[in-house]
DNA sequence: ACATGCGGCCAC
DNA sequence: AAACGTGGCCGCATGT
């Protein structure tokens, strides 16, 4: 069939991008009654960028998100796809249970012929894996998590900016710190540590029971772990240094070559780009992941964050969520003070604290209270106990258990939120965010006898944490839509970090990208909580800044 | 050469 | 000391 005719006479299409004779790649698209190849000349491009940037036409994809990519590479752009991947996870079809979904479901395909096959098949899935998908109650999380692919796309093929000179410096900083503190272990485990001929320790480092052996000679105190709570605990010059190796280890061997090796496209400035593979329903919980590397646990140090610089006379604008879960406790759980403190501004960890003791709390006045409030706030999120809150302040147990009863008499509403998470999940079998989203348990795991313990936290966070996961994909969608139709292709997302999205643009459009950034994620939020007002809170800069 | 589990640790 | 959620990456050790 003729492409063109095919293309705008149809709304839904299915798309599948392959190699092809000429090296520039083609793309087969069909539809129910046909099918086209379009060759990616200047010609085939033009058709396929405007037919498939139309909202009113519908593109289904085998795996959406690197399609989309590839697509993108080649100036394509895609206003409304579906992915039949992401349609099976949510309709919960386990990767058996479609044969042969791996052989179509590679994002390129080596021939035209294998492309059409590939199409086809998804046309083919499309209603069973949609009614999979509304039978589950998934239909708006479906949506969200399709059009989020788009911005997907689209941050991975910008890339995060990066200076990679400035980056390598840190690491060799670090790989000089982590020789002197090496140099020191071994100085002072001394006779304890075998040597060979050449006086050379025989002992590695990066062997964790090595390690506790070595501490049980040197101290004479055997450990059951060598983590850093026990090692600081030990108090020992010898333990320290190993902290302090330890540390420097860490950044040498995770952000070190591996890290650098990812690195691609250095311009004369010295700004080079790091595409990394985000996987938006990577968590069960509806949290993105990150791999190859991984963008969301880069280390938090401000000289780390400051080589990721944007190019000349291009800005970074970050903006993250503050405080976003407490919101949605407070969204959930309808407590007074929480939602009174939210609505006036407060600080809530002292607003909390000076609800529980009843004496004026702030972060000058009576602090450790604040300091204890912060704790239970940060902690209830997960479903802590009294033993992990205790640790967590450095009191004994009964003191936690205590501050743990005080709490829930005071907010009564959080204890019976929490509690009613649980019981809802164990009669459904499933946890529910705002948006809808569900994460079904296992029948099996829900008879068990702990299912309220273990079980019982995961129940209590997925509905908060996942929300915050909604909000930000919601977000993401909208501001994405919000930058192509302002900017064009001048500003684009580089990263996002569950809470946290920065933006790259020209510096001269900062002001008005950073407002764009603001009323999405604030719109986003509103969309989602109704009684808790947004905090979102936005910085502008050359690099990363918090 | 690959995969898996584990301890440890980075992020939110 | 830790006994709280979600991830990914490192090295080691063990398996095929």
């Amino acid at each position: 069939m003729d492409p063109a005719t095919l293309l705008w006479s149809r709304s839904l299409v299915a798309v599948a991008p392959c190699r092809a004779d000429d090296g520039a790649g083609a793309v087969v698209v069909t539809a129910l009654d046909g099918d086209a190849v379009v060759l990616l000349d200047a010609a085939g491009r033009a058709l396929l960028a405007r037919a498939l940037r139309d909202r009113d036409r519908v593109v289904a994809f085998a795996d959406a998100k690197p399609a989309l990519r590839w697509l993108l590479a080649r100036g394509i752009d895609v206003a409304r796809p579906v992915c039949l991947h992401t349609l099976a996870i949510l309709g919960g079809v386990e990767p058996q249970a479609s044969p042969g979904a791996l052989s179509w479901s590679s994002s390129l395909s080596s021939s035209p012929l294998a492309a059409r096959a590939v199409a086809r098949a998804v046309l083919d899935g499309l209603d069973a894996r949609l009614a999979r998908v509304e039978q589950r109650g998934q239909r708006k999380v479906a949506r969200l998590e399709c059009l989020v692919l788009r911005a997907f796309a689209a941050l991975e093929h910008r890339g995060l900016p990066i200076r990679r000179a400035r980056w390598q410096e840190l690491v060799d900083e670090e790989k000089r710190a982590a020789a002197a503190a090496r140099a020191r272990i071994f100085a002072l485990a001394g006779d304890h540590v075998a040597r060979d001929l050449f006086g050379t320790p025989e002992l590695n480092l990066d062997a964790e029971h090595e390690v506790r052996g070595l501490l049980g000679r040197a101290i004479g105190h055997a450990v059951d772990d060598s983590n850093r709570a026990t090692l600081a605990a030990l108090r020992h010059p010898l333990a320290d240094a190993l902290l302090q190796w330890r540390e420097s280890q860490k950044i040498v061997t995770t952000y070190g070559d591996a890290f650098l090796d990812h690195i691609v496209d250095v311009d004369k400035a010295g700004v080079g780009r790091i595409r990394s593979t985000f996987v938006p329903l990577g968590a069960s919980t509806g949290r993105v992941s990150c791999r190859d590397p991984n963008l969301q646990n880069l280390p938090g140090n401000p000289r780390f964050h400051e080589a990721l610089r944007a190019p000349p006379g291009r800005v970074l604008v970050t903006a993250d969520y503050g405080t976003c879960e407490l919101r949605i406790v407070a969204e959930l759980s309808e407590d007074p003070v929480f939602l009174a403190a939210f609505a006036r501004g407060e600080d809530l960890h002292a607003t909390v604290a000076s609800s529980m003791f009843g004496v004026p709390v702030s972060k000058t006045q009576n602090s450790e209270l604040r300091q204890r409030a912060k704790a239970i706030n940060f902690g209830l999120v997960y479903g802590m106990g009294p033993a992990a809150l205790a640790a967590s302040l450095g009191v004994d147990r009964d003191v936690g258990e205590d501050l743990l009863n005080r709490y829930f008499r005071t907010f009564p509403r959080i204890r019976s939120y929490l509690e009613g998470s649980v019981e809802t999940a164990l009669s459904r079998g499933y946890s529910e965010t705002v948006l809808g989203r569900r994460l079904f348990f296992d029948p099996d795991a829900l008879a068990a006898d702990n299912a309220r313990g273990e079980l019982g936290r995961l129940m209590k966070n997925m509905p908060i944490q996942g929300t915050s996961a909604d909000m930000t994909k919601l977000a993401m969608v909208r501001l994405h839509e919000r930058l192509l139709e302002r900017c064009q292709g001048a500003a684009g997302l580089v990263n996002t970090v569950h809470d946290e999205l920065v933006v790259e643009c020209d510096a001269v459009a900062a002001d008005v990208v950073a407002a764009c950034v603001r009323e999405e994620m604030e719109e986003a939020h509103r969309t989602l909580l109704k009684r808790v007002p947004p905090l979102v809170e936005v910085h502008v800069g050359e690099t990363w800044t918090h």
